[in-house]
DNA sequence: CGTACTCTTGACCATATTCAAGAGACGTGG
DNA sequence: CCACGTCTCTTGAATATGGTCAAGAGTACG
């Protein structure tokens, strides 16, 4: 509902779009830069803690995120809730779970955000139109894919502390690659429950765990929000190596 | 390894193909149908057991399921193992986690199986004369993501015993879907410890939890493989609705 | 007839959850 | 300006859930 509140529309044109100037992301052609400015809808801007998305129902939009970060998310019916992956500046939202029927997740802002949206009536066009996008729009959802492949192996089978490791470090990795969070490198606003809620573990014990992150000096919680300060002994607690890095195409 | 042993390749033509004759798909217009007979390159014939594509290697192929099943798993240095997902006929196999790099999961067969071998280096033209098909692609992309968030709610949030009856709920279900496994409705063959690495929890503790479902009359283990006794009794435990009955496409 | 694989069970231990309580920061309204 | 509620983080204690170790039974297969 939030989500529907009346905002002022601001309007970045395409050839402006801050994401595709960059250099980040893929570069447009001409032709498939005139097509998405068509493809393109209009901007929703959201404030931090509302709802983009909701899980059953039936959006009619699009969306790649310009600012800001949000998450994906899954509830059971008794409230207990399970954080599936982030969304950050350039990914697209909507193509998770299905393309043409309702939602079977919920999509939540961390920060502000400001997304770009599209018909996705008109998703079909895009790949007559120009293969390359539509090819696209598949290698980002391989992507997501791989993000929760490795998402499902940290929690069905690293430890607590692994696990928490591993998340920092993966966020870590993904601010950094679209630019997120420049200043001062803290990544906010998230709070321990929201860890709690990635990782599938009680706050208590992701707040037990995060302490002991702390005291080996491998990140610092300040706020809502933390600072990497040892991504070498971060990324050797998780056992994980990073992220591979590949030119990304964009929508 | 296996995977590369010699078989001989038996070869089904596409218009004769059991999986589009069955109606369980969504089915090909003739140009499409061509199209497709020139994108096979051949069959493969994996042994039970056998491994078909590996972790950190690149695979050239793509493949869908024409018989028999598998799993997709990935695993940690010291060889801590976690069951991703499983495949079945119709599933296709080499897009999710990536398009062109290596692969980042592997996928071993539980039966032994047959799958039809695609280029992967044709996939962009498949996208280039045939947007259904590439649409088609980011289908079942979309879909395995949904399969994957519900596995991670699962791993993430529900208890044991949820876990597991959501499981064996939801391998029944897809099994039906494509008339796997007709004959007595045994779902086979799968060991406990293929259950224990997909729920995230210990063989012991699966096995217990397996013969409390057995107790409840819910399942009925047997030798590798198991029985659905009471469909009904095991969504309640598991708090779900079973899988949204959709026309699906297919490559 | 041994060996390997799968399933089973009990006992003990580790990990994580729940409950409870309090501290500190922040914003709001009196 | 202060009192109050809210939100986030923190900690300890009791408890529950699940893991590890160990051992044995049944079956299949060479």
């Amino acid at each position: 509902m939030d989500a529907k509140s009346p905002k002022p529309k601001r309007n970045i044109a395409c050839d402006e779009c801050p994401l595709v100037c960059s250099g980040d992301f893929r570069a447009f052609s001409d032709a498939e830069l005139r097509f998405v400015s068509t493809f393109k809808r209009g901007e929703l801007v959201s404030d931090a803690g509302s709802t983009i998305l909701v899980e059953g129902t039936h959006s009619p939009h699009l969306y790649t995120v310009l600012s800001g970060w949000g998450f994906r998310y899954k509830t059971l019916e008794d409230g207990r809730r399970q954080i599936l992956n982030y969304v950050l500046p350039g990914d697209f939202i909507g193509v998770q779970g299905s393309l043409l029927s309702e939602m079977h997740h919920s999509v939540e802002a961390l920060s502000d955000m400001i997304l770009c949206v599209f018909e996705r009536s008109r998703l079909f066009e895009l790949y007559e139109k120009h293969p390359e996008l539509g090819f696209d729009i598949t290698w980002l959802a391989a992507r997501e894919e791989q993000m929760l492949d490795e998402h499902l192996l940290s929690v069905g089978r690293r430890s607590a502390a692994e696990r928490a490791a591993y998340l920092l470090a993966f966020l870590n990795e993904r601010a950094e690659s679209v630019a997120l969070f420049s200043r001062g490198n803290r990544i906010a606003p998230l709070t321990q429950q929201h860890v709690a809620d990635t990782l599938g573990l009680s706050l208590v014990h992701t707040n037990k765990t995060l302490r002991k992150l702390t005291s080996q000096n491998a990140i610092a919680w300040l706020d809502s929000g933390f600072e990497i300060k040892d991504i070498d002994v971060l990324k050797q607690i998780a056992g994980w190596d990073g992220l591979p890095e590949v030119a990304r195409p964009f929508i």
